[in-house]
DNA sequence: AAGTAAAACGATATAACGTATCATTTTATA
DNA sequence: TATAAAATGATACGTTATATCGTTTTACTT
């Protein structure tokens, strides 16, 4: 997972008085990005403390509250573990996480037709699509055929 | 919460020899379907405690694993708590929960439009909806005309 | 009815995940 | 450089879940 620009994260997390992308913060963001995987908070410790910087559950857990608010990480329940946030969710704002039940792969997935196709519906069932989290635990292809022997 | 026929329960959970409805685990079953919303594993155990029945979390999560598999309730990621089912899963295999972000309603959608439609465009991005689950944070309408003034 | 193997349950300890509180340090800006 | 807000450190604790091993209950056999 590549990194990310500074500029990218000020805007997003409007760094100034109010919010601010520590160093602390951006080490943090930078070792979720370079997991490749969705990573917990305690494994989230682990490699700071191996970078050498101590950091204790009550900081780690701020800074992902810090980074969840500012749109920069997801949190997947399922998991309970942190991934980096890849979508733009424009024209809509909900969050559609994938979790491949056989391997583990978690992604985010930002797709309007599947957007649209679940808000129409959902909306017939009173419920609003809106600032909305998803989260799905399916089979990606490759175990799909693996599980079907198809 | 209603609650539910002995005979419904030996389907669902094929009990005999390899799995039994034992008289614990259906007064667990009993107390979740009594909650009218998600209850907590360590909820569960006080409410055995008030009606006289001490039980260790080792055997809650046992009594709740079971009930799980037997498809008899679900788990909700997002809330870390249990409720009964209430869907048929029929033609599919797909178990679909929503909470509401707001007030926490939390209940099962089991309507085959909208697992079509979803399965439609999933199918395209290579995403398998069998045996699958999906949580959905969204507003309900309540909710949703209260923030929005609507 | 007694023997039996498997399943369920109890008891204890501990791991994993997350928060509360208050003191200290850092930062942006006046 | 003074200062107020934000961030971080330190300590303790709360919540959610599992490991392990011993005992009891159950379904089934004889």
């Amino acid at each position: 997972m590549s990194s990310r620009a500074d500029s990218d994260i000020k805007a997003a997390t409007q760094t100034g008085k109010d919010a601010r992308l520590t160093r602390l913060r951006r080490e943090i963001l930078d070792v979720i990005c370079a997991e490749g995987a969705p990573i917990k908070a305690y494994d989230l410790i682990e490699r700071m403390r191996d970078k050498g910087r101590r950091v204790t559950p009550t900081t780690m857990y701020r800074t992902l509250e810090f980074l969840l608010q500012g749109g920069l990480i997801h949190r997947v329940n399922f998991l309970n573990a942190y991934l980096p946030c890849t979508g733009t969710h424009e024209g809509h704002a909900a969050l559609l996480l994938f979790v491949c039940s056989g391997c583990g792969e978690t992604r985010e997935i930002d797709d309007a037709p599947l957007y649209d196709a679940m808000r129409g519906r959902l909306d017939e069932l009173g419920i609003r699509l809106k600032d909305s989290r998803i989260e799905i635990q399916a089979a990606c292809l490759s175990c799909h055929f693996q599980e079907t022997g198809g």
